[in-house]
DNA sequence: TTAACCAACCTGTATTACCAATTAATGAAA
DNA sequence: TTTCATTAATTGGTAATACAGGTTGGTTAA
């Protein structure tokens, strides 16, 4: 199950933050309206006013209610968007983000790019083949060395930990871990062939390329994840479905003993 | 200040809330250790315990925490982006790094504003113009406005926190204000035209020349930032050069006193 | 000696009851 | 009609208490 996400959390004020939330969807309590005193929601959740409170907390953190001392609690029209928690990005977010981001390093490295840095880039995408070779598929560590070099030769260091910090979000994601497996297994020559193409460019001292390169090369990665994303979704179906049909035989064989 | 951000806050969780967000950030309490008990907590900010209940949901909410019924609240692994220092980027970096952002973020906005937007974008554009009359030129707030607008539609949050993140940066960088300052002084006029020629871009959902806009717009202040560091420079070394011979001068009032 | 078990202790969970501070509405007075 | 004091309604915050789950360390049995 989700670690955040499921109702089944035994915390009394998660489950009542998710109702309120709910409530807040539904347009149960319309936008911009003033929600029932904590009173009257303790009521009618069942539950005490301290953890009411503490779900008007959480609404209130997650930027969908505002609480105006002595007036009451307020329904948000716009969400102010301060979740800058990553674990809630969505893989396709830190995605987009990532291509829009790297192609411009992509672009400022080939002006950049020292000699040395083509002689590790190359190294990496050695190592990248290597492991794509040996089967060692779920490392990423050379993919991710050979992206830290072209961030590194743009010497801008607000840009290379931008970067970097997108990597590290990323490789918390097993939505996106899962995709880059799905895509090494499926096709690792491609990829290999893509950095390739990015390096070529990069030689080239063609900004223009190098960015139109790392953009195919991120629309891969966007398209896997889509189907990987989509696959899973397929199976999580498929699995209720059986588990329905379990439930069901089940009652069959109960009618048969009686 | 801000609405959020600031300690001044009236409600006692949050102001518990940012100073325990300040002790996480400064690895009083390090990541994936412990914290101590809700109640040795409430001693230390003297606050009571369902205070300090609030504040650690609303770091939970955050994403800052896990709380582990039975066992105790953990300092979750954070991304480090706080781990560059942000005090030594040169003001050319960060000018760089926001050009090749929020350029992308403006193309993407192009397709993804919408009509309420650009009505907040043409308010903001007002008020610029009023701000530049009224020879109120020290304030960032309606630029940086339009900036965050833009930022906003793209409803990428990582992208949205990353811009956000460059400008906080650049704001405490005594350079750029200066830059900034000397840019309306001189050329007011200009500055609204390249905002007013970026809106135009996106209400033709125009993507690339809403980019080139963009580019165009930090291009101008790029060169002003330029301008005002040589004329910096030239200032410093006059001062050197002026204090050097106040000395020299000193000294020889010296030796003719002695 | 080692492994399993169990009980005491620690920690978060949640409630009740109470009072304080702030805001908004009310109504009286100018 | 406006202004200002009063009052009601609402959130803010605390204290004390009981409870449930987890951890720990010692005891017991193998």
């Amino acid at each position: 199950m989700s670690k955040t996400g499921s109702s089944g959390n035994k915390r009394t004020y998660r489950k009542v933050a998710q109702k309120m939330l709910a409530a807040l969807d539904s347009g149960e309590f319309p936008a911009g309206a003033r929600l029932p005193p904590e009173r009257e929601l303790s009521e009618r959740y069942g539950v005490s006013r301290p953890t009411i409170r503490e779900a008007i907390i959480a609404l209130e953190v997650m930027g969908r209610v505002e609480v105006q001392t002595g007036s009451g609690v307020y329904a948000l029209k716009v969400f102010k968007t301060n979740s800058d928690n990553p674990r809630d990005y969505s893989p396709f977010e830190i995605t987009e983000a990532r291509v829009l981001v790297e192609s411009e390093a992509a672009a400022l490295a080939a002006s950049t790019l020292t000699d040395e840095q083509f002689t590790e880039l190359e190294a990496a995408l050695e190592e990248m083949s290597q492991e794509n070779e040996s089967g060692n598929l779920t490392s990423e560590v050379a993919d991710r060395k050979f992206h830290a070099i072209i961030a590194e030769s743009t010497q801008n260091r607000p840009l290379i930990n931008i970067i970097r910090h997108l990597w590290d979000i990323q490789e918390n994601l097993p939505d996106i871990r899962m995709a880059h497996q799905s895509v090494c297994k499926t096709d690792g020559e491609r990829r290999i062939a893509e950095h390739q193409a990015i390096l070529d460019a990069l030689k080239a001292r063609d900004a223009h390329t190098a960015r139109v390169a790392m953009r195919n090369h991120f629309a891969r990665s966007m398209d896997a994840l889509h189907a990987t994303t989509e696959q899973r979704a397929v199976e999580e179906i498929q699995r209720q479905l059986n588990a329905r049909r379990e439930r069901f035989s089940l009652n069959r064989i109960q009618y048969a003993a009686e």
